[in-house]
DNA sequence: CCCTCTGTTGGATT
DNA sequence: CAATCCAACAGAGG
């Protein structure tokens, strides 16, 4: 569940991973994961993807792992070509030794006595090379302040946070702000206090500056440096205030949670604490 | 067994 | 501009 606390937490592990020993094989059960572009689309692979992937990584050794938003960017040592990494929906990369991967493992990076997996069962996640020199554009573009590095003053938030379009789907358009997606946006909400409903346009300066506060609280609290990283849906218990909490009491009023349809998606929230009708 | 619904992503189409 | 559909696949429920 990649927004940008597991994508930091992936940036920071991959780097942990591979900074002291050199990439020694590739195996590549699935050569479309390899993209021509940025695109969540398996028929966007690279022709002749396994030989691109043994090619750039075999024997090579990390540079920098960078990220804006949920996207990544891998260099390395003495190599003119790096890869862009996007999770997708399913997307992780995973260490292992003594096992073999599952049927959803994409790429296998073997490094010291250990394979690095690319898991992504949903194959919406995509590994795409390109030249090193291309790559800080390749993570910026199109995207706005970073919601980790860089989160928005309350000035700035205003200025993004335009239209009349719902403050909910406005927090996931990575063009407004890089890293919130559909839970995070939620947990924000919530934190802040803020009807996901409410339009852009009609936010109280007030609203907008709980939202810029709890920005990078949300955020940077689900930042782990763990090797194994906890995703909601892999059997662990749902670590989120308010994501997928339909029914359950409010914990901190009691009331119980609500679910609607925004944008093709489900948004979670408390409709005592976030009042459609809050001018606070 | 089958069918339907839901899901963390982003982009295209209407 | 906004709502809708779509990609590819798994899991849950009826």
């Amino acid at each position: 569940m990649p927004e940008a606390p597991e994508v930091e937490s992936c940036r920071r592990a991959l780097l942990r991973w591979t900074r002291d020993a050199p990439i020694r094989a590739v195996r590549v059960p699935d050569p479309a994961c390899l993209r021509r572009v940025p695109s969540t689309l398996p028929s966007d692979a690279l022709p002749d993807g396994a030989k691109v992937a043994a090619a750039l990584f075999t024997g090579a050794r990390t540079k920098d792992v960078r990220r804006v938003g949920k996207r990544i960017g891998w260099t390395f040592r003495d190599r003119p070509q790096g890869v862009l990494v996007h999770l997708g929906m399913t997307g992780r990369w995973m260490r292992r030794r003594d096992e073999s991967p599952n049927a959803k493992v994409r790429l296998v990076l073997e490094v010291g006595d250990a394979e690095l997996w690319f898991e992504d069962g949903r194959r919406f996640g995509c590994v795409v090379p390109m030249p090193a020199a291309d790559l800080p554009d390749a993570l910026a573009s199109g995207q706005g302040p970073d919601a980790i590095d860089d989160p928005p003053d309350k000035e700035l938030l205003r200025a993004l946070l335009r239209g009349r379009r719902p403050v909910k789907i406005a927090l996931m358009d990575q063009a407004v702000i890089a890293g919130l997606g559909n839970i995070h946006s939620a947990e924000v909400l919530w934190r802040a206090k803020v009807h996901p409903e409410i339009a852009c346009d009609a936010l109280s300066d007030a609203a907008i500056a709980r939202l810029a506060a709890a920005i990078p609280e949300q955020v940077r609290r689900y930042v782990d440096d763990a090797d194994e990283i906890e995703y909601v849906n892999l059997g662990g218990p749902n670590p989120f205030a308010i994501y997928g909490r339909e029914g359950e009491p409010c914990s901190r009023c009691g009331e119980g949670i609500a679910r609607i349809g925004q944008g093709g998606r489900s948004t979670f929230f408390c409709p005592r604490c976030q009042r459609a009708d809050d001018r606070a």
